[in-house]
DNA sequence: TTATTATATAACTATTCGCTTATATATACA
DNA sequence: TGTATATATAAGCGAATAGTTATATAATAA
């Protein structure tokens, strides 16, 4: 069954941390492509800390998820999160962010593991 | 025809403002009623200059629009505005304020003016 | 006119935010 | 094992944020 209600205050939490253009972009991203930490620093020009520092508060609020494989971290969007079906329809009114990963694949940085 | 996109950029402006629990509340009750100053004063329990500026933030990006009535000036959601298509689904899913307005009304302090 | 009420703006301040650099941890590979 | 690569964490810093108080502006009422 859809969620069609949401307590104010998480709301407004959970928009606030979308309410910055890289994390929303990462976001939009991972909504459609699991991506590593080296992807998004190369994507985003932030040094790799910086990088981490958004998704580590993406994830304390259970938006992402992580997963090992081998020396990369491969996040997505946790699509199982009670707070999905919040976002979803906001990340589905932005543009794709589909040629950011053809820019990788065409640099030769895009990571494909496993 | 519904917009279907939005600038990321933009939407991260948007987003951010709403990701104040207070202009999110504020939001919530002004899709369905247009309130005055005090009002949200007596609802916030906020100094009347922090509510002004919540609403000047709201007013500069185009989300709501203001109607002086005599010495008041009510505020309500700009449903003309281009971005409300992207706000409205968020507003949505929030729980209805109403409540709020009840008590105002409850306490005589509900203004209703011409 | 003068006083009152409603709202806006300016200036200030404590806190939060998003970046940086430095460093620690974990995996892969020679 | 030692070295390189990927990621996380800690500390620091400047900018932005959201509140406050003081003051200005605008409309109403006596």
């Amino acid at each position: 069954m859809l969620k069609t209600s949401i307590q104010t205050e998480k709301a407004a939490v959970i928009l606030k941390l979308l309410g910055d253009k890289t994390r929303l972009t990462m976001m939009k991203l991972m909504d459609s492509h699991a991506c590593c930490v080296c992807e998004f620093v190369e994507i985003f020009q932030f040094s790799q800390p910086s990088i981490s520092q958004h998704l580590r508060k993406l994830k304390d609020l259970g938006l992402v998820k992580e997963e090992r494989k081998g020396q990369w971290i491969f996040y997505s969007v946790n699509k199982n999160n009670e707070y999905y079906s919040f976002i979803k329809p906001i990340l589905d009114q932005l543009p794709s962010q589909d040629y950011k990963i053809n820019e990788l694949e065409e640099k030769g940085t895009r990571i494909i593991c496993c």
